[in-house]
DNA sequence: GCGTTTTTGACAATCAATTTCATTGTCGGC
DNA sequence: GCCGACAATGAAATTGATTGTCAAAAACGC
């Protein structure tokens, strides 16, 4: 669609993940969303799923994020940079975003000699529909 | 609910991997832990190496790092929260301290409705050794 | 010492993720 | 429209860190 790295050829597992991940809340982990690709009839392989969703990631189609003790997950996101907010309970989550956060973190590393600077940050938490129960 | 320390024994096992902890530099995995346990000339076993790292990151001793598609990285850290500068290469690391973002974490939190908030934060990038090389 | 309770550790099990490799599908060129 | 090179696929096998099992050993209180 957009991202073309030159030799992507444009298949239809390929386009299904991408479908699926525009019409999907929220973040997946590869093998939930190899389950609804099935339970929507098409056939792809988990292993495709994985693939394509590296691919995805690296492209920065998607954003990945890798909870404590959980697999990862994988979810189409606005684009630019921007940072979760997830309950710990349901899992939904909200994106937020903290300039000061960005350039705080740009700082600190240049001023200790760090260059291609990158940087992940979640935040976790119990939200207000969980906290009730 | 927490871990009732009182039921603790104390161990040759326990305190071997705590003290080699107090005698490295950086971060280390269980399994390299658990090698130069041996190379220590302590027999410890690889299970309890795993279940000590946990119980001691339960209580807040040591820190865990997951770096992107690594094994979890522990290390005895100084007191306090903080959060970790890590060069992709050579995997040095530098604590950094950033009251504003734990602030604006709990803040962002908060205004979202959600309590019991924690956070993690990693900075990655090239330190200047490697830069050069 | 003695009995109780925790801890240990060799091995098996788990499970997400990756690799393998023969087969299939794309796509540019004709 | 057809061909052929080559990327892409996918089922199965593999990897590798982490966890579970459970009998035996160690620590602690008395």
């Amino acid at each position: 669609m957009t991202s073309d790295a030159g030799t992507l050829r444009n298949t239809h597992q390929r386009r299904a993940v991408s479908s699926l991940l525009g019409s999907v809340e929220g973040f997946h982990s590869a093998q939930e969303l190899h389950s609804m690709l099935r339970d929507r009839g098409e056939r792809v392989g988990l292993t495709t799923v994985y693939r394509t969703l590296q691919s995805l990631a690296d492209a920065g189609e998607i954003d990945v994020m890798r909870p404590p003790g959980g697999e990862h997950l994988y979810r189409r996101c606005s684009q630019g940079h921007h940072h979760h907010l997830v309950c710990r309970s349901c899992g939904s989550t909200v994106e937020v975003e903290g300039p000061a956060v960005e350039n705080w973190a740009d700082r600190v590393a240049e001023k200790h000699g760090f260059t291609d600077v990158s940087h992940t940050l979640e935040i976790f938490g119990t939200c207000q529909g969980c906290c009730r129960s």
